[in-house]
DNA sequence: ATGGTAGCACGGCTA
């Protein structure tokens, strides 16, 4: 089982390098992000076409989440459970016997913003919502833009980022809550030392320099863990033409038993 | 260098 996670920044843009991304890598399932489409013009039949299925929460212009699958999904569920929200930022679907969280974090572009309150805020939401998850679906997987670098070790510069956002000690320590309910990092599971990033802003040749953070994550449960083969992220695609300012991120699994 | 670039939508916001 191959599960990957890639904002996009736009899959009204990003249409052909999605199809070339699925052609080449061969997942099960592609978890997307900043798809920044209304529902109604999803490509869904053009994804068909390429032989994926799609489920899709999206809105104008901001936003938006999506997840793609060779097998079509069940027990699909498009934002929180119960009451409604007005970004598109989550969606969920169960493949097998795997239940896949898909995430679009706010970014909370700074410290002294109303929208840093708002991430904090969707983050406890999410601590919840997961542990309702956890309780119905024991094998399960949050992955997506979660707009925060858990630690130094993935950040290009700590120093100079220090506290800012992305790197702040709240969002850290929701992050780790989540995580305290059971999942694990399962690049930094694989790679404890290495020094990757999965996103590069576009500004400052940030790329060219390879200056950038790691914030784009794969979260396993425990249960999963045995089964985990191969993390990567594909600098690659972020080194192509026209591209996202992020990488995809893909974990490779052992079929369950 | 408090900028820079990209996307949405056509001015200014978001990242």
């Amino acid at each position: 089982m191959k599960i990957a996670t890639w904002n996009v920044n736009s899959l009204k843009v990003r249409l052909p390098q999605v199809t070339g991304w699925l052609e080449a890598w061969q997942p099960d399932v592609l978890c997307l992000q900043e798809t920044k489409l209304e529902d109604a013009h999803f490509p869904a039949g053009q994804l068909l076409e390429a032989g994926y299925h799609s489920i899709f929460h999206g809105q104008p212009a901001y936003n938006g989440v999506a997840i793609l699958s060779r097998e079509p999904a069940v027990a699909v569920q498009t934002g929180w459970s119960v009451e409604g929200d007005a970004q598109a930022r989550l969606c969920s679907a169960t493949f097998g016997d795997i239940r896949v969280l898909n995430v679009y974090v706010p970014n909370g572009q700074s410290l002294d913003s109303e929208k840093y309150a708002y991430k904090l805020r969707w983050l406890e939401r999410l601590h919840t919502h997961v542990e309702e998850e956890l309780a119905r679906w024991p094998a399960l997987v949050l992955l997506g833009d979660f707009n925060i670098a858990p630690d130094g070790r993935d950040v290009y510069d700590p120093e100079a980022w220090g506290e800012d956002v992305l790197c702040s000690p709240a969002e850290r320590q929701a992050l780790q809550g989540i995580q305290s309910l059971g999942l694990h990092d399962v690049f930094r599971q694989q790679y404890p030392d290495t020094r990757a990033w999965s996103w590069w802003d576009y500004r400052a040749g940030r790329f060219r320099r390879d200056q950038g953070l790691r914030i784009d994550l794969i979260l396993a449960c425990s249960t999963l863990l045995p089964r985990v083969c191969n993390v990567s992220i594909d600098r690659e695609t972020r080194a192509a033409e026209r591209p996202s300012d992020h990488a995809p991120v893909c974990l490779l699994l052992e079929d369950g038993s």
